[in-house]
DNA sequence: CTTAACCTTGACGTTGAGGTAAATCATCGC
DNA sequence: GCGATGATTTACCTCAACGTCAAGGTTAAG
């Protein structure tokens, strides 16, 4: 909390992070940026000459997703490896686009990218369509019980006028 | 494989189920079902005389349900516990659902298991939601993959057609 | 009755995903 | 140059979610 050091510690370009402030923004551990590090989920960064870690924004955007695909979808650290190496190979090709190459080697990356993408997409779609059935399913639930509470309302108005007694018939299929 | 002991145990009316056929029709092990059992995901079933476990088709269906929650959505067995209780809670509501019970207390308990599920709705329109966004951003980086894909292709076409050096302008964003 | 195939409880092992602690080095403000 | 704060590594600890023996009881077939 003390001596804020700047978020560039060479004064440089961007404004290069070190490990605290990635931390910080991205609410996960020091240890854990760490951790991810030494599992691949995230390239070894820059270090200053005393061995500090300096972040880019890059970094942060990839600690995000990371812990999306975590705490949403349930991948597991090892496939969200997967992904983040996918997506490696994409930025890969985005950088190395030069028309200069031979054009088939570049066909060669695009279509590696496509199928990777198709891969990931297949996963995705997969989830998306448990989760749509199990969605679906609740509100019929829902439904069934807001008939129920009707039921139960219309009957206690009913049961208020008169006092006689009174059998219910609502026996539904949940 | 050997002797296959028949499905009934006891020659009553259900047909129960074994231990290890049930680990046989749901792909777990049969150490999952009495791990799940301690941690008080499955109900404990009947017994034997000699203990064993004598399991039901709803305990198979309960198991079914624990493992789409934990593979495709990533629920932990912590949470899953949480819904079968709350799931628990319906099934109870609609065996003591008799008209016999004050109509009150019935509203009661609709009302909670309405906010039950509502919750689990919305715990599954989120991830429903977040998938949703992946799914489109993986779209629409397979559009731009196919675009450059098409590009390099006519340029192929053209290259082979005159053999006079051409440059490619084909840069886009990912 | 024996025996193979199941079942029981119990206890310890493992893997994934980190947390915590200790000892040392680096930086910053002064 | 000093001291506080923060970073680095190394090492061990934890918790979840099972796996894997171990030691013995149960059941059905022959």
């Amino acid at each position: 909390m003390a001596h804020k050091r700047a978020a560039t510690a060479t004064n440089s370009e961007d404004p290069y992070l070190q490990i605290g402030e990635v931390a910080e923004r991205t609410s996960v551990t020091q240890r854990t940026l760490r951790f991810y590090e030494e599992k691949g989920l995230l390239k070894p960064p820059t270090r200053m000459e005393g061995g500090f870690r300096l972040y880019s924004e890059v970094d942060i955007q990839r600690v995000e997703q990371i812990k999306r695909l975590q705490q949403l979808l349930g991948f597991t650290l090892a496939e969200i490896k997967e992904m983040v190496e996918a997506e490696e190979v994409k930025m890969q090709l985005r950088a190395e686009y030069r028309p200069e190459a031979a054009l088939s080697q570049k066909k060669t990356q695009v279509l590696r990218a496509i199928e990777v993408t198709e891969q990931q997409y297949g996963l995705i779609r997969q989830k998306v369509d448990a989760l749509a059935e199990m969605q679906s399913k609740l509100e019929e639930r829902l439904a069934t019980f807001r008939g129920w509470l009707d039921q139960i309302e219309e009957q206690q108005k009913r049961e208020a006028k008169t006092k006689k007694e009174t059998k219910v018939r609502t026996k539904a299929k949940v």
